[in-house]
DNA sequence: GAGCACTGC
């Protein structure tokens, strides 16, 4: 068990670093210091350290020269906090022009943002400020710097398409490939058709900044204008700045593992026997995982005796209460190591101080879509060699620290993929289309995407939207219906249920559905008290289905106190039926019958004819109703219909006469 | 009688 790792062979060119500015920083309360404390001298300083610093001439030569430039940045370069800050005193934001720098998340935007203000000595908001939603803290005519999310960014396009008031965006961690960001590559490059005096800087800690540099080296129509012109070069410059992270040292296991939760557990026992101090961050793939491993790790300790007892064991993922997140970012007591047992979220979204040792599964769960289906799912998958070297990188913020990968070195050299597949080719692209329509962008099977979609999930999505009346045959956007859709900040198909409420008055109650929809869920806050809790869901329980079940929570909510007089029920059954009218409005084609003589609740979708079963936490469940539509699905061992409401088949043709009018509604018994 | 990787407008 001793000999259970050997050394890798990676060379200074994967030296692992990590990001300050894309992720959240949390310090022990006994070691954090305030930096304003420094005064303004030693803020200069420190941003004279930062690896950067060096490449300030080079990169604004750069910019000045090129329409785009391309930062390779190992993070922790300072790129996100002193880049906008050089091009602001080059003069960028001279004549009220706007530097811009977009940031996947709303926590980096903020925190970015407030960084850049404090060096700049300036309030944030006025010179120095940053666009959220429900947000805005910039002050026009006095704003230079503005940080805000991509998200945002692709919002401002419908106001401005052209993006005049900018002079510069950067748009920071690119190489995250998410959907927000894709789109807002793609609608960049057509942007700069149009301005070419218009400066990109695409900042990506991964060397897949190639395929960026093909991406965004355009051919001008004017080319023949010649060089006199004050235009910069169309072909895009790349650069790359070193990080100032510490060396991690790669581990990986002889021999490939059968069960990679107990090797992870063996792992973290071995690092706690061996190694000095410092705490441990281990990567798997989800709650199931984390508990799993946790319940390991705790019956291994009971056997092992007193040394053991040292470890602080710490789950860590998205859906954990409150107080429990604190416990992982609280200072360690003396003598104490911390293991933190985490999903993904540990490596981008926060970062952990203190941590010098890393095991990584090798895995993640990830988002997969079909699109002949209709249904995304989450996976466990592989995750690739851009993810693994950033997993180790977060064991080299405080000192050199070590990496225990549960695979082989010939596994990730040979056969691990080394970038992800964006996230915009794994999932549903209904929302994502219904954008590009509202900015005008007919030819959506045209654009230029950094990773196209499938044709298949495009028209998928087309077909989705023409069937809702949100795009008319000529694939356009509909008036007035498709305009508002494509307003509304939700899912097209919520969107579509609030509009069409007004038709059965009731809009009040199909907002508050909505809003119940458009959170993760209603139930997940209360665990461990089951009995209680399912007993509280009964009382609130509607026949209707589990949307008119939100209605009743809200209106208990609202009357509390008067919780057990729920004595004008027969009012509600008549507002139910309209509500009910009206979701279907938005998600008719998700409408399923119930298969008859099947003894097991199964349905069949009616437009793709899937297998799909009612989820266990519906208050339907059990209760089938010949004919439903469910507002989402989630896939595991089966598909399963989640948030299900009891329609009567004549409300499909009522609401879609179009989408309906060719189908049987008495399916034949077989 | 099952489950929730992570974001964002």
């Amino acid at each position: 068990m001793s000999r259970f790792w050997k050394p890798g062979s990676e060379k200074p060119s994967t030296l692992l670093v990590d990001d300050e500015e894309g992720g959240v920083v949390f310090l022990p309360s006994s070691s954090s210091v305030s930096s304003s404390g420094f005064g303004y001298a030693s803020l200069e300083r420190q941003r004279q350290r930062l690896p950067v610093y060096k490449y300030r001439k080079a990169i604004l030569y750069l910019v000045e020269r090129h329409a785009t430039t391309i930062v390779v940045g190992e993070t922790g370069s300072g790129k996100s906090t002193q880049i906008p800050q050089y091009l602001k005193e080059a003069g960028w934001a001279d004549g009220g022009r706007l530097i811009g720098c977009t940031q996947p998340r709303r926590l980096a935007v903020q925190m970015v943002a407030s960084r850049v203000a404090e060096e700049v000595g300036v309030k944030l908001g006025e010179e120095v400020g940053y666009t959220i939603r429900f947000e805005d803290q910039t002050n026009p005519g006095m704003t230079m710097i503005k940080f805000l999310t991509d998200g945002v960014l692709i919002r401002e396009m419908m106001e401005d398409p052209l993006l005049t008031k900018y002079s510069v965006i950067m748009v920071d961690e690119a190489h995250e490939r998410s959907i927000s960001t894709d789109m807002l590559l793609g609608l960049l490059k057509k942007i700069q058709r149009r301005r070419p005096e218009l400066r990109l800087i695409i900042s990506s800690a991964t060397i897949e900044a190639r395929s960026m540099s093909t991406f965004f080296n355009i051919r001008r129509k004017n080319s023949l204008l010649g060089s006199s012109d004050n235009l910069p070069s169309p072909e895009p410059a790349v650069l790359s700045v070193e990080g100032k992270g510490y060396t991690v040292e790669i581990h990986y296991v002889e021999e490939p593992v059968s069960d990679y939760l107990q090797a992870t557990v063996n792992t973290v026992l071995l690092i706690h026997e061996k190694e000095p101090p410092g705490d441990i961050l281990v990567f798997l793939t989800g709650q199931d995982d984390i508990e799993a491993a946790v319940k390991l790790l705790n019956e291994e300790i009971q056997h092992l005796g007193r040394h053991y007892l040292d470890l602080l064991i710490l789950p860590l993922y998205s859906g954990l209460p409150r107080g429990d997140q604190d416990l992982i970012f609280a200072p360690t007591s003396k003598g104490k190591r911390k293991v933190v047992l985490s999903t993904n979220i540990a490596e981008t979204s926060l970062t952990l101080e203190g941590v010098v040792y890393v095991v990584d599964s090798g895995f993640s769960k990830q988002k997969c879509y079909n699109p002949i289906s209709d249904i995304e799912s989450l996976v466990v998958a592989p995750i690739s060699k851009a993810s693994a070297r950033q997993r180790a990188g977060r064991a080299g913020r405080v000192r050199p620290g070590k990496c225990f990968r549960i695979y082989t070195e010939e596994y990730y050299l040979t056969e691990m993929q080394s970038e992800g597949i964006p996230e915009m080719q794994r999932s549903n692209l209904v929302s994502c289309i219904i954008q590009l329509k509202a900015l005008g962008i007919d030819n959506i099977l045209g654009f230029d995407w950094p990773a196209s979609p499938s044709p298949e999930a495009m028209i998928r999505a087309l077909e989705v939207l023409f069937s809702l009346g949100i795009l008319d045959e000529d694939a356009k956007l509909t008036v007035p219906i498709g305009f508002q859709v494509a307003e509304i900040p939700l899912d097209p198909m919520i969107s579509k249920m609030i509009l069409s409420a007004n038709d059965f008055g009731c809009s009040d109650e199909i907002l508050t559905i909505a809003s119940f929809l458009s959170v993760q869920s209603v139930w997940v806050s209360v665990r461990g008290v089951k009995k209680e809790f399912d007993e509280a869901k009964l009382r609130f329980a509607a026949a209707e289905g589990d949307h008119v079940t939100f209605l009743n929570i809200y209106k208990g909510f609202h009357q509390s106190g008067k919780s057990s007089q729920w004595c004008y029920k027969n009012f509600l059954n008549y507002q139910a039926l309209a509500v009910r009218k009206a979701i279907i409005a938005g998600s008719f084609t998700n409408a399923c019958h119930l298969e008859e003589y099947s003894q097991n609740g199964m349905y069949k979708t009616i437009r793709t004819l899937q297998e799909v079963y009612i989820h266990p936490s519906s208050v339907l469940f059990r209760v089938n109703p010949k004919w439903v539509v469910y507002q989402s699905l989630v896939s595991t061992d089966k598909h399963y219909m989640r948030n299900v409401i009891a329609i009567e088949p004549s409300w499909l043709t009522e609401a879609a006469p179009h989408f309906y009018q060719f189908r049987a509604f008495n399916p034949a018994p077989h």
